[in-house]
DNA sequence: CGAAACCATTCGTGACCTGAATGATTTCTC
DNA sequence: GAGAAATCATTCAGGTCACGAATGGTTTCG
């Protein structure tokens, strides 16, 4: 049986290995590659519900408890009372949760040069555009990782 | 903060759906992905120990018990004494677990070709290309998917 | 106004991985 | 060669983590 050399199992296998280097860029900041994925949807739907915003990214309501948990113990995010619906939260960054969401967005472009250092620039261009086209005839939501459901 | 468009997520989005895909694919199979790999390292490393695979995907002793006991259990793998060192076993397919493989290679196929479908034969080319560059530049051994491994 | 739907949360369960300890066997060292 | 150290497979206790069901407060529907 010869080794698989398919687009999809490349398409695996450097993600996941990208997302390893990815953690372990965020390290430093002890800070894990999914709570930036949140911080930065909560940064894009300010004052949106734990739940709007799982749905979005596929994760359950149980599971955004501690989720947002997490960040808001590091002051990252605070939880106020929606007049208008006093079942719901709407969540909204801190100065600190900004500043943090800032390094990380830095340490992702600093990322992305490393992955992307063995190509030309017009071989990282025709690779993104064909990511991209990839990724949205698939139906993927932009800056939204898949990852974040384990079942459904 | 506008969402990232850079290659590194976009690989890291597109091999998490893919792999969620594969393993839905398999599951008709009553198979995981993980477990095909490890069928695919077994079959191109007839006789070798548990630790000697374990090492070269990254998973630790403890770990390739069970895992093997999975493959074992279901009659796809025989664990042989190996008469130079009655201390090691060596592994080895059965013809079920040959059929197996071949199955399931089968569906990997299938879903390559599910994965690419938005592109043009040259379009694929080239990706395939580029991808097989940035695996080898970044030393990613061709057939071990980085997901096996959790810490190192 | 009462019933049904909805938001966030807690909690029990199950899946899974890890690292340390164990027993059998081999290799190293003097 | 004999004892010490390393090696292979395994077990097991502990930790993490995700999920679904149940709960309490709140809103909406009929």
């Amino acid at each position: 049986m010869e080794t698989p050399k398919g687009v999809a199992f490349l398409l695996s296998q450097l993600g996941a290995f990208g997302a390893q280097r990815f953690a372990e860029r965020l390290r430093p900041l002890e800070i894990e590659p999914r709570h930036v994925g949140l911080l930065r949807m909560i940064s894009a739907n300010e004052g949106a519900s734990q739940q709007e915003l799982g749905e979005r990214m596929g994760v359950v309501p149980s599971r955004m408890v501690s989720f947002v948990d997490d960040l808001e113990k590091r002051g990252f995010v605070e939880r106020r009372r929606n007049p208008k619906d006093r079942r719901a939260y709407a969540l909204h960054l801190t100065g600190k949760g900004t500043a943090m969401l800032r390094q990380a967005m830095l340490i992702s472009v600093e990322h992305d040069e490393e992955v992307c250092a063995p190509l030309s620039q017009d071989e990282r261009d025709v690779l993104a555009q064909l990511l991209s086209r990839l990724s949205t005839a698939h139906d993927l939501i932009p800056g939204v990782h898949p990852g974040y459901r384990h079942l459904r």
